[in-house]
DNA sequence: GGCAAAATGTACCCGCAAGTACAATCCTGG
DNA sequence: CCAGGATTGTACTTGCGGGTACATTTTGCC
């Protein structure tokens, strides 16, 4: 029913929309931005998405979704070292730094998915399949020795997600992701134990002033 | 130049947009509902907000930063020991559980506030007066000798905020707060010392799972 | 009271972007 | 090859919402 040209032309489409939604926002991206930049008309984007553009927006969301994850995901599988924890927090915060306010993941969370129910399904889907990672990242750290192993591993995990999301909408509101590393290196701080062990768990190693 | 009642028209307008926004968010509402909601038609609004809708948002920003200001002011202004630091993570919870998605503090993050440069400022504000007020919080509870002195205040406290940020943002998300919940607690028992002194941090009080 | 300025009511305009109609082409299986 | 569905191009309709024009009333002030 549906031809390859016509799955590479939908993929086309979809992705030029995610381009242009985090270039530009979802409320400023037009149905014709998209047509342009996808290089197709209006038939076809109503061919493929015949529901229009709420649609098309999920579509988007999804692709955004599974964006984040994957690229999460060689970092989560690994977490259980401290050594594990801090690859993943410089590249969680090197990547929103590097892209800025266009961070799939905060579009996503911010400005995408906020716009229908099915959206927001799929955001909290993610959330909920983020936490479990990180969650049997901490089991194993705790496994390992290298965590404090009274902690509660889903609350503790909860939290870590949280302070993602929270440094992405500081980001997103002030364009520093200054906020980002101080949230998770606190939770990184709480959640490991000290590297001597004996001394307190207490590691300020930068300071941060919003300007 | 402008009379009593013109200020009380003025008022009850960015008031109504301010409650469409909560109920139905920046992009829903339209200048139409804010004028059957406050009794006032068009004129008035483009009388009161010569530049229009942006004019407008910024007002609502304005108002709504304020507002969660003031909210927390009377709990920033006391945090020096556990018991107060406990008080004002209960009301922020609390608050935010009963208002649900149309928390103030969530709408202007999340929603309003990414419509303009200006009501960006306006956010960023906010946060950084936010973060400030905890730090100095931090700063007292060292001096008490209740939290650790060995963490940098204004990290620590731009970690918190953004505790707060990011529960917010998964309120909006998935309508639970107890992301917000688990990630404060996590920010307090990393804060303060152990109740019991000789006592190694630790107090998994909550667990938490989402649905 | 009366007059200017402020406040308000009513009716409109206009552009934009979502969505539609339909014709033209391409591609594939038989 | 060729029929018929998949794909694509072009031109249109339409509704909505921001914004404007202008008339009318109300208010503060001398």
């Amino acid at each position: 029913m549906t031809t390859a040209k016509g799955a590479a032309t939908r993929q086309r489409i979809v992705e030029a929309a995610a381009a242009e939604i985090r270039e530009r926002g979802t409320l400023a991206t037009t149905l014709d931005d998209v047509c342009r930049r996808s290089g197709t008309g209006k038939s076809q984007l109503f061919h493929y998405f015949p529901e229009g553009r709420e649609q098309l927006l999920l579509a988007v969301t999804e692709l955004e979704a599974r964006h984040v994850f994957d690229d999460q995901q060689p970092y989560l599988g690994q977490l259980a070292s401290r050594a594990a924890w801090e690859r993943w927090r410089d590249a969680v915060v090197a990547t929103c730094r590097r892209q800025g306010p266009h961070c799939p993941l905060g579009v996503l969370i911010a400005d995408v998915g906020r716009y229908s129910p099915a959206a927001r399904a799929v955001t909290t889907q993610l959330v909920r399949r983020w936490q479990d990672a990180v969650r049997l990242g901490i089991e194993a750290t705790q496994a390992a020795g290298e965590a404090n192993p009274a902690l509660d591993a889903d609350r503790t995990a909860a939290a870590v997600v949280t302070a993602v999301q929270g440094g992405v909408s500081v980001l997103l509101s002030t364009g520093s992701a200054d906020h980002l590393e101080a949230a998770l290196d606190l939770c990184l701080d709480h959640l490991l134990v000290p590297v001597q062990s004996g001394a307190r768990p207490v590691v300020p190693h930068r300071s941060v002033r919003n300007e």
